[in-house]
RNA sequence: CGGGAUGUAGCGCAGUGGCUAGCGCGCCUCGUUCGGGACGAGGAGGCCGCGGGUUCGAGUCCCGCCAUCCCGACCA
């Protein structure tokens, strides 16, 4: 019965699809690709989303939602989009029975539709900034898929904003990542790197890309998040532009950004263990489950000794639905239950029984390390409150300490490649590059690896560095990693 | 798009041409249990992926199709 899940070393992957099937996160559904996010997985979405709602708010952008259909035609006004999506779009040529005189796309993401839009709505430069973002879903015709990490559809947000200088587009592209990067880190525990794109790696359509980058326990590098300085491609690609102060007319600036529900994959990936699911607890959608330990002769007392801790700690964690569960389930055994609430990553588990009832006490476990310790029941409330935030703490701090120990700095090729070599090989490597995109392409046919990112002003520190590939000057110290 | 695998009960699987298709888990009922995935008894549950063919007889052999998963190339 115990449905198990594959141990890390014996299967990564196999171990991160029982994390998401026995957690209850996911299921695959009957279309090939996609997959049904359950109550549980979007539980933990709808707790990134609200954070991150937040944060976009107080950042001052506000929500709207444009359509999912969009004229084949938008697409092409971008070269360089229309070039990178074209080979991932789902194209609808049939509607209410007839042959559609245009096709319609089903947004890969929404840019061409939004510059639509925005060519209507802007005309003065008190019209800016435009700062919108919307929570929505897109499908991207993807030919190897993986649960929450990359399938034909999924739930994300895109922020698409639209200003009338330059510097104040740069400056909304690197806030949105700085607020990725707080999030990331505040909230998912994860820590990440943040800096540039290269050439071949930037958003299709845009000017720079930045994105925040986390490292995985197989030390394989996920892209979390990207921030996109869009310059004035879609402006002019749309000719939207807006009357300026001394009377002329420009093309807008833009941005846009977002965070998908690959986050859920890299929080699994992050911190999950072979026990199950491990989440940050700011994040968990429930933060403790009390599990009353009875038999029949005792249930009754149990139980209620049970509910008024229960509602004790309701009142401290607060009423939220599902923030505190009890389980005084009377199917399963206590056994059974701590197996499963552990499988799903509850981060703290109050166990009770008649012993501690007798002695005014209770069993408190964490999640993270697993230890338990006994403390009295009217401290316990508090206990747990300080309990969840050192594993809050203590999950980024290993997620910290694993990536340190998996950084590494190449001054050969041949020291960069044997960082990528074997079954144990990976992290994030550093090397001075000389910015060609040929050179990149052959290190990554050669080691898989790919640049995960230029961190922000490594120009200067690349001065007077030789580029390990080339031997010619370095322009850049890039951090390549293998990359889902 | 290439390579590999798999389609039999909700899930995981067994089934060597021959009777009424099995096992484990889960599910339902009753009882006993209950401090790390309890036990007994009794039950319910099948278009054997789909379509052809061979055969007295096909889950099993042959042909075709479909689907999904895993691994690679392309991508958040």
């Amino acid at each position: 019965m115990a449905e198990k899940i594959t141990p890390r070393s014996t299967s990564y992957s196999d171990w991160y699809i029982d994390i998401v099937t026995q957690a209850k996160l996911a299921d695959y559904s009957p279309v090939k690709g996609s997959m049904v996010i359950r109550p549980r997985g979007y539980a933990l979405w709808e707790k990134i989303q609200g954070t991150l709602d937040r944060m976009f708010k107080e950042t001052g952008h506000s929500n709207a939602y444009f359509p999912l259909l969009i004229p084949q035609g938008f697409l092409q006004k971008e070269a360089e989009h229309v070039e990178g999506f074209a080979p991932e779009l789902a194209v609808v040529t049939h509607g209410g029975g007839a042959e559609l005189d245009e096709p319609l796309v089903i947004r890969p993401t929404s840019e061409t539709i939004i510059w639509a839009m925005y060519k209507k709505w802007i005309q003065s430069y008190r019209d800016l900034p435009l700062l919108i973002n919307q929570w929505a879903n897109v499908v991207r015709w993807e030919k190897r898929t993986r649960l929450f990490l990359r399938t034909t559809e999924f739930l994300w947000q895109e922020g698409h904003t639209a200003h009338s200088t330059k510097e104040e587009a740069v400056e909304e592209t690197k806030r949105m990542l700085d607020v990725y990067r707080t999030f990331a880190e505040e909230y998912m525990a994860v820590p990440v790197l943040t800096g540039v794109k290269s050439e071949s790696e930037k958003f299709a359509g845009a000017v720079d890309t930045y994105a925040i980058e986390a490292l995985m326990q197989d030390k394989k590098a996920l892209q979390a998040g990207t921030s996109h300085f869009l310059g004035q491609n879609f402006a002019k690609a749309f000719d939207v532009t807006f009357q300026n102060k001394e009377g002329g007319l420009d093309h807008v600036w833009a941005t846009s950004w977002g965070v998908s529900t690959r986050l859920i994959g890299a929080l699994i990936m992050a911190h999950s263990d072979d026990n199950g699911l491990v989440l940050p607890p700011r994040l968990a959608p429930t933060q403790a489950v009390v599990v009353p330990i009875f038999k029949t002769s005792n249930k009754e007392q149990v139980l209620d000794y049970a509910n008024g801790i229960f509602q004790e700690i309701r009142k401290t964690l607060g009423t939220e639905f599902n923030r505190v569960i009890l389980d005084d389930d009377e199917a399963n055994s206590p056994g059974w239950k701590f197996a499963e609430w552990e499988m799903v990553g509850v981060p703290v588990r109050v166990e009770l029984g008649p012993r501690d009832m007798e002695n005014k006490k209770v069993v408190l476990v964490r999640r993270d390390t697993r230890e338990k310790e006994f403390v009295d029941a009217s401290a316990a409330p508090a206990r747990i409150k300080e309990l969840l935030e050192e594993i809050q703490q203590n999950l980024y701090q290993k997620a910290l300490a694993f990536r340190q120990e998996n950084t590494f700095a190449a001054n050969t090729y041949d020291e960069f490649k044997a960082y990528f070599d074997g079954e144990g090989g990976g992290g994030f490597v550093t090397a001075p590059w000389n910015g060609d995109a040929g050179i990149e392409a052959k290190i990554k046919e050669e080691t898989k690896a790919t640049i995960r990112v230029l961190p922000f002003g490594n120009e200067e520190q690349a001065l007077g560095k030789t580029c390990i590939f080339s031997g010619e000057p370095a322009k850049y110290l890039a951090v390549f990693a293998k990359a889902y």
